[in-house]
RNA sequence: AGAGAGGUGGCCGAGUGGUCGAAGGCGCACGCCUGGAAAGUGUGUAUACACCAAAAGUGUAUCGAGGGUUCGAAUCCCUUCCUCUCUGCCA
């Protein structure tokens, strides 16, 4: 959400921004600015009620004191209107506020000045690629038949005991799962991320902190009995710890990583490129999280992307780095590279990570705060990125690793898994 | 799940209808004291919104949350959430 004061304040920017996106920001901040106004004129006039009552109550107060009953219930008589009067204000006032509050749940978040102006995920930037292409023998298939072959997953078993897209990962593909999670958590905290282990359902309070709620109900799985939310990532509580919270400037950066399963609907998604692990209801990550100065950020986020090129090159992924353009970037981000993987049985780029920084969209939700030095509190930054997505990079291992003799594992997780080949 | 107790500022804790945003203590910040430190001592120390060009200042709201009673609520009533203790169940 974006803060009020930099609306009424960079007005025109914002709207240029805006339009990156193929947004146009105008009529939706105009009525801001108009709700906003009439807001703060509501709320001087309440004020300014609720101070004659309380005047009035204080002199009805000291009237009782002193012994002076009757003038004290004559005095009463005035606070009638005033009550009346701030009960209407105030009803006035808390309509404004949601309406208001209903409209800058509409307003994206502003794309910072790199991010190119397009439609499509084919406007995306290409800004590094690297690593090498494996040319693979002609009997060369996609990772839904290895998984098959080798019986790594079974997705009809998932079927039977959920539905589509919750797949069951067997033997040494449980086994390299697992390796995944732990090889990334390693690397994370080496690199000074501090291992967190969450909930897996988040209440309400934590969707809305974060940007899921209201935007994107209809993707979260949702337990109606305890209203509460399947994460869609571990973005969402991991980020909501620092929900309301004050920090001081000493406290940057604040570096988290989390394993968690990720649940989403994917309400709408179908076509071809859902088959196997490209897209499920549940998958697996390792997520990385910062909150951290806003001098600082984007250093922050120049420095999660070289952490995650450095896993793609140990495992020796063919890998390219892209600057989402305005129309394919998320609703609460201001700038996002995306990483992909090379699927070379599958000929085409998969996804498997997003490094985000949302400056202060999410920390307005959140109220998540720092005490500058003048002893005001601004709000923070908040980032996060995939290190990584499981699934897609179990796809890219078992495609590009694959030869007649079998599935390679990539050296670095051979002490993870305990076996150097699937076979 | 049932019974009971309770939720007050960064923390502890007082406060059962009226100058209470809230005593006192701890912590923290700054100053004094000291050769330096400790002790001692003084001052300050919540958040949001509104008014103001801005600072200063002023106003409003907030004592888990929401609603009600009242001229006036931290204090009384209702609803709800959470915590603790006991019982039950259970990985």
């Amino acid at each position: 959400m974006l803060q009020l004061q930099a609306i009424r304040d960079t007005k025109e920017e914002i709207i240029e921004a805006m339009k990156k996106r193929n947004f146009d920001a105008t009529s939706l901040i105009d009525n801001i600015l108009l709700l906003d106004e009439k807001r703060r004129a509501t709320q001087t006039r309440l004020d300014a009620t609720l101070a004659d009552a309380n005047r009035l109550s204080k002199e009805i107060g000291g009237l009782f004191k002193s012994g002076k009953a009757v003038e004290a219930n004559a005095m009463k008589a005035q606070t009638g209107t005033l009550k009346v009067d701030a009960k209407r204000l105030g009803e006035e006032l808390e309509v404004a506020a949601q309406e208001l509050q209903q409209l800058l749940f509409q307003l994206p978040n502003v794309p910072n000045n790199l991010v190119r102006a397009g439609t499509t995920e084919a406007d995306n930037e290409e800004v590094f690629r690297e690593g090498d292409i494996p040319i693979l023998s002609a009997t060369a298939v996609p990772h839904w038949d290895l998984a098959k072959k080798y019986d790594l997953i079974d997705f009809e078993l998932g079927v039977k005991i959920t539905g589509a897209g919750f797949p069951v990962y067997k033997g040494k593909g449980a086994r390299l799962q697992r390796a995944l999670i732990s090889y990334f958590l390693d690397r994370n905290t080496e690199a000074g991320y501090t291992e967190m282990q969450v909930p897996h359902l988040v209440n309400e309070a934590s969707g809305f902190g974060t940007g899921q709620l209201p935007d994107k109900e209809g993707q979260m799985y949702h337990v109606g009995e305890d209203d509460l939310y399947l994460i869609p990532t571990a973005e969402v509580p991991v980020t909501n710890l620092l929900r309301d919270v004050i920090l001081n400037e000493g406290d940057f950066p604040i570096c988290y990583t989390a394993y968690t399963p990720c649940f989403r609907r994917e309400a709408g998604s179908y076509g071809a490129h859902v088959r196997g692990l490209n897209r499920l209801h549940q998958f697996d990550k390792v997520e990385i999280v910062r909150v951290e100065h806003p001098d600082t950020s984007y250093d922050a986020l120049n420095g999660m992307v070289e952490h995650v090129k450095n896993i793609l090159r140990e495992l020796k992924l063919p890998f390219r780095i892209l600057r989402l353009c305005g129309g394919d970037l998320g609703f609460t981000s201001a700038l996002t590279y995306d990483f992909e993987v090379f699927s070379t049985a599958q000929d085409r780029w998969l996804e498997i990570s997003s490094v985000s920084n949302f400056e202060t969209f999410q920390a307005n939700r959140l109220k998540l705060r720092y005490k500058d030095q003048d002893g005001r509190n601004q709000l923070a930054h908040t980032l996060n990125g995939s290190s990584l997505a499981l699934p897609r990079v179990l796809a890219g291992i078992l495609e590009n690793y694959q030869t007649e003799a079998g599935i390679l594992i990539p050296e670095v997780l051979v002490p993870y898994c305990g076996f150097d080949k699937i076979d």
